[in-house]
RNA sequence: GGGCUCAUAGUCUAGAGGUUAUGACGUCACCUUGACACGGUGAAGGUCGGGAGUUCGAAUCUCCCUGAGCCCA
């Protein structure tokens, strides 16, 4: 035996710094384009810089990059870029915020410059966290951004590939409209969430009698765009108002009382008003019975002149002052505080408007069965998140709205001709800003005309993410490459995100090239906080991935993510269990250097110890692999936790131990065998802790290995006494402890059964039996 | 209001009809045993959310209820 080559006696988390300039120097993650090897694309998410990163994202790259890892070890030459999604509302309203003006009093040029430029400072921090917690991403050559000129041309060039084909339109439809980020969003983009609000009962004469009927509604301001009232066909307190009229309060409209079965005989009165918009019920109502809609609010959020003395105020002001009018005319019977599920933006968090406007959509409604079985070919992990996207597919009811009044996203790449109109496509392969650049042409084809105005909206963020798998597959780059690597092998993102990236990404795919987008699906769910809530900055519980880090080394972290979350469950992020994995890394450290501290040899004369662990270690590599096969990190990460600490240390490091000090072989052979086996399982879910064990003790890099398989020769009967010999050890132990004995004393009178005479020598000596 | 998912010791989890329910963190007791006290050995801690059913036998299958989360209207 000599020195341990691991000299330190536990594992220190400044060796990641130390690793991190020496991978940061050979760079050994670039994707190598002229490879033998057989190749595997990840579509890795774009994370939008916004503040912090969320942790639970941090662990989701985490298990992307276990992923990549693992296929390099599996022989794949992986193509594994990284991205940042950059466009959208969410700096924008940093920036806003941050100058207190809207994006509309700012030049359209400057405020570009200042979100590219406030956007970059916050990236800076995502790409250090990349790379401090190991992602072996490419981060040179197939590194990206989607507000590069380079990425914004590909969703322009995509587009008009759409338009030319017809699957783009204008449409004047009730939109969902964000009055605090000024456009329009779509379905995705919404969110539910319970708010207070007031629930009020509104007197309404009938026409031509004397009844009030009762109307209860939360939205009072919107009297004046009423257009019907509801009552349930079989709701008999009210059959005989069919066919008559009300007069609508303050405005004194009429409108018609019309059975439906939308009205609700429970709620209320049973009686109900269809105004344009108060939700997408009344979207529904007004397109079924073909109403007029009364605009009563504008895309400032204010009431227009419909809304008579209540023009130019705020949605919120207006319905405060109707109501005082309201009591003040004894049209009040009651008033009711309640919780209201509200549709709200999901980027903004403000209450969404229904307000109809002229937007773009891409069509999808009429393809929903297409894509149902584009579905139906990708393989989910875990299977079950398939469902999430079926429901999303089965729940949308209107066309894809692409356009948005916006400034950092990417440009419509549309002109249109001053004189006649026609729209003016320009050739695909550029990036277009039709804003301030000029049109592709020098008159209109269709009337001769030479005055061009360009288009000023934007697209859907989504219009841009949903192009990553095309990217990263270099679509419009190099066509070889993208039909040998397209569909995408695999698509990794979380569960939040199904409706919109994994949806959008499905049916542009399918769009253009008739194709499913993935071979592959890997979900992964939400962190949570300790107590098992969203961490949100208003709940005061986000956790900052950097200090939890630095605390206790990105190997830490992705052990506690790979060995305690359930695959594709939302999980809870507890700093003390992250510590707490440490312990592992520095059980196995421990190991490494006992086994360090002898020579490692190719091959050894076996004795019966030897092979019963190496028929155990021949199990464990079975077993981590089924977990590995399916993306399921937890299945390894344990397993060689529970094989490590166990049984490989406790067991057979201390029967094997008399004979290693005394250089014999098959116990040398074993020990290594055993930890190197035990590093390249682990190598994919701790690259830091493993590649120094590996590259201290035998030189090169344990990335650089290959997964090992399972072999026949190592499977042995012994493997069917391991029970049996565990127990015995501990009983041992016990039968020391109970007698006052330490273990190293010597132990009289002990029988070794039968099954275990073939360990006896090695029993004798770790048990000092006389 | 509808749909989906989940519920196992203080905490994270294994378990897919069959003997005293797995491992880890934490807790407690004892222990310097030639890698490791961030260790070793041992112990305590669970009526597997509640109820009913199927079965010789249920954490596991079915139904109902409760609670949590997500989605939709």
């Amino acid at each position: 035996m000599g020195e341990p080559k691991l000299k330190e006696k536990r594992w220190d988390t400044a060796f990641e710094e130390e690793l991190l300039k020496q991978w940061e120097e050979e760079n050994p993650y670039l994707f190598n384009m002229d490879t033998e090897r057989p190749t595997f694309v990840i579509d890795t998410p774009p994370p939008y810089p916004s503040g912090t990163w969320h942790i639970g994202a941090v662990a989701g790259y985490s298990f992307i990059d276990m992923i990549a890892r693992f296929k390099r070890m599996k022989g794949y030459e992986v193509m594994f870029p990284f991205c940042l999604d950059k466009n959208g509302i969410n700096i924008e309203l940093t920036v806003e915020r941050k100058f207190k003006k809207s994006l509309h009093d700012f030049d359209r040029e400057e405020f570009i410059k200042i979100c590219s430029e406030e956007i970059d400072k916050i990236a800076e921090g995502i790409l250090t966290l990349a790379r401090r917690i190991g992602m072996s991403t490419d981060f040179d050559e197939y590194f990206y951004e989607t507000d590069s000129p380079e990425y914004r041309k590909v969703t322009q060039a995509i587009f008009i590939d759409l338009w030319k084909r017809g699957l783009i339109y204008t449409g004047l439809r009730p939109s969902f409209y964000c009055p605090d980020c000024r456009t329009a969003i779509a379905e995705a983009e919404v969110e539910y969430e319970e708010r207070p609000s007031m629930l009020s009962s509104v007197k309404f004469k009938v026409k031509g009698t004397d009844e009030d009927i009762i109307i209860t509604t939360t939205r009072p301001e919107l009297l004046c765009a009423c257009k019907v009232v509801l009552v349930h066909p079989s709701d008999e307190r009210w059959q005989h108002l069919h066919g008559k009229t009300a007069i609508v309060p303050l405005y004194g409209t009429e409108v018609p009382i019309t059975p439906h079965h939308y009205a609700m005989p429970e709620l209320g009165t049973g009686i109900v008003m269809m105004c344009s918009y108060g939700d997408q019920g009344d979207v529904q109502i007004f397109r079924e019975l073909a109403l007029e809609a009364v605009k009563a609010i504008d895309e400032d959020g204010q009431m227009t002149e419909a809304a008579g003395p209540y023009q130019g105020m705020k949605v919120a002001d207006a319905r405060k002052k109707i109501l005082e009018d309201l009591i003040a005319n004894d049209l009040v019977t009651d008033q009711e505080s309640m919780m209201h599920k509200t549709p709200i933006c999901s980027r903004s968090r403000t209450e969404i408007e229904f307000i109809p406007m002229e937007e773009m959509y891409l069509k999808q409604l009429d393809i929903l069965d297409k894509l149902r079985e584009v579905a139906k070919g990708m393989k989910f992990y875990p299977p079950k998140h398939k469902r999430i996207l079926d429901d999303w597919m089965d729940a949308l009811t209107i066309d894809w709205p692409i356009s948005r009044r916006r400034y950092y996203h990417t440009e419509i790449p549309l002109w249109y001709c001053e004189k006649c109109n026609e729209t003016i496509v320009p050739p695909p392969g550029e990036y277009y800003q039709p804003w301030k650049d000029p049109p592709p042409v020098d008159s209109c084809p269709k009337c001769g005309g030479t005055d061009f105005v360009g288009e000023e909206r934007v697209f859907d963020t989504w219009m841009d993410s949903s192009n990553s798998n095309l990217v990263a597959t270099l679509y419009m780059r190099d066509d070889d490459f993208f039909e040998k690597n397209f569909p995408t092998h695999v698509r990794p993102q979380g569960r939040e995100i199904v409706r919109t990236w994994l949806y959008y990404t499905t049916l542009k795919s399918w769009l253009i090239k008739e194709k499913k987008p993935f071979q592959d699906v890997f979900i992964h769910g939400l962190g949570l906080d300790a107590k098992g809530r969203a961490m949100h900055k208003s709940l005061g519980n986000v956790i900052e991935p950097e200090p939890v880090i630095e605390r206790h080394g990105a190997d830490s972290f992705r052990f506690w993510a790979a060995s305690e979350t359930n695959v594709g469950d939302d999980f809870r992020i507890s700093e003390e269990r992250i510590a707490g994995s440490k312990k592992f890394l520095t059980k196995l450290w421990n190991v490494a250097r006992f086994v360090s501290s002898f020579e490692f040899v190719q091959e050894g004369e076996l004795k019966p110890s030897d092979e019963w662990i190496l028929s155990e270690l021949n199990s464990l590599v079975e077993e981590c692999q089924k977990g590995y096969d399916v993306y399921n990190f937890f299945v390894p990460s344990n397993k060689v936790r529970t094989f490590l600490w166990n049984v490989f240390a406790p067991h057979y490091l201390e029967m094997a131990k008399s004979r290693s000090y005394r250089g014999d072989s098959g116990a040398l052979f074993a020990l290594h065998e055993g930890l190197r086996t035990m590093l390249k399982i682990l190598a994919p879910i701790v690259p830091f802790i493993t590649e120094k064990i590996w590259s201290e003790i035998y030189g090169g890099s344990v990335h650089q290995e290959t997964m090992p398989e399972p072999s026949e020769e190592r499977k042995s009967g012994l493997s069917d006494v391991s029970e049996e010999l565990l127990q015995f050890n501990s009983d041992i132990w016990k039968t020391k402890k109970d007698k006052g004995l330490s273990l190293k004393s010597e132990l009289e009178g002990v029988e070794i059964p039968e099954s275990l005479k073939q360990f006896e020598s090695d029993l004798v000596l770790m048990h000092n039996l006389r």
